[in-house]
DNA sequence: ATTATCTATAGATCTATAGATAATGC
DNA sequence: ATTATCTATAGATCTATAGATAATGC
């Protein structure tokens, strides 16, 4: 028996994943938002989705914008934290693999946009569509767009590591296996993804970086860096 | 003096480029739909935009998604109608560039690639980003869906018949270079596009397919399938 | 007569608030 | 007392239609 505190205890059987009311809101407003956008969700179906009446949501957010900035920081809160932690790893104190030539900066490119695909394709819902929802661009959610615009520049910074390609210029390398990775969400919302196109989005990030050589010892290296620090 | 037909006349002073009113509320729209979304615009705002009542609009269309339409169809239909006349010229009566090979197939890849995503960075509005809108996906915008996979289809089509790359099965070096193109409207939503970004990633579509050492003359002959087929 | 505009409005929303009620722990 | 739900509703939309009016050509 869990003890619930005082209160009026919440609805039962819940017909969602989540511990309380508000994850079950955040669950059934994912689905709303990702397949029907955020303008032509109301609150009256999320409530309905979740079993409740309407105006009962206003119990756990204040206001329906509420819901999409929680659902949009899950978008790119733990790619964010991954590219933080592998950006700033020296990978001098690893012992052998601590050579800090092109290699390492290719697998850790390589890491973090496998992670970050991964996670966009294997989420429950597929939250990455949100932010081509217009009203994501609005400066109500300029906290997602900072934490976005922060990852990107991870890219384009892991991506100025590595050499030259000889066809564009180096702070690009980072920005297209970016928008490599970004469009995983677009081939999700088309049903074509697969297991590995997650892994193909980061390959082909190499590949733009002129690795295409060196591609299975980056991938190797790259799989043990997410390990280590996922 | 232009004879007009009977009937009033419409309102003086066009504030939107367009012969007929008609292209001035699809500019309008174009605009809204495309900063604001389809569902945050009303056919209220629209109609302000063009200077005349809300209720004049549906002289000229008889619903709101009925402009959403025009607009989601002229996305796709320049690339489209090109990608077609690239895939389905067979190359051998044009003299000496009638090769066949894959320096021939790569050329033709890289054209599509360029010519739909200069049309995409350089028309008047974003009007690529109207496919992300969750309105798109609907039953109602179906005959855009049919072009757009068609398109997605010739590229697939024009990716396979490039030489294996080794690291991504055939079918897949055309979609990633329709992917990159698709990314260039998400680049100009964000303000990051320059006047080479279609270059660049036609450019990478090819690279993508191991042909960066060929990627020089493979560009020259794309720009002479551009000038002789746009 | 024809066309493009206008005014006015019906009917259907949708968000958020006010305040009642039920079910618990203290 | 506290918490989560409920009923009811205010107020602000928004789309589409009905029908009047103005300005032209025939």
């Amino acid at each position: 028996m869990t003890t619930t505190g005082p209160g009026r205890p919440r609805k039962q059987q819940p017909s969602r994943p989540g511990a309380t009311a508000r994850d079950e809101i955040l669950d059934a407003a994912a689905e709303l938002f990702t397949t029907q956008g955020y303008a032509n969700t109301s609150t009256r179906s999320i409530a309905e989705a979740v079993g409740i009446r309407q105006s009962s949501l206003y119990h756990h957010f204040g206001h329906k914008d509420d819901i999409l900035e929680v659902l949009l920081a899950g978008t790119v809160a733990g790619g964010l934290a991954f590219a933080r932690r592998v950006y700033s790893d020296s990978e001098g104190g690893s012992g052998d693999e601590g050579d800090g030539g092109p290699m390492a900066a290719a697998a850790r490119l390589h890491a973090v946009a496998l992670y970050d695909g991964t996670q966009l394709c294997t989420a429950r819902w597929n939250l990455g569509v949100l932010y081509n929802l217009p009203e994501a661009r609005t400066p109500r959610f300029h906290s997602f767009m900072a934490d976005r615009n922060e990852l990107r520049g991870l890219y384009q910074r892991l991506g100025a590591e590595l050499p030259a390609n000889g066809w564009a210029s180096t702070s690009e390398n980072g920005d297209l296996a970016f928008r490599l990775v970004e469009s995983l969400v677009n081939l999700r919302a088309d049903g074509l993804n697969t297991p590995d196109s997650p892994q193909q989005a980061a390959d082909a990030g190499i590949v733009l970086c002129g690795l295409a050589a060196s591609l299975a010892a980056i991938r190797a290296r790259s799989a043990a860096l997410v390990t280590r620090m996922g």
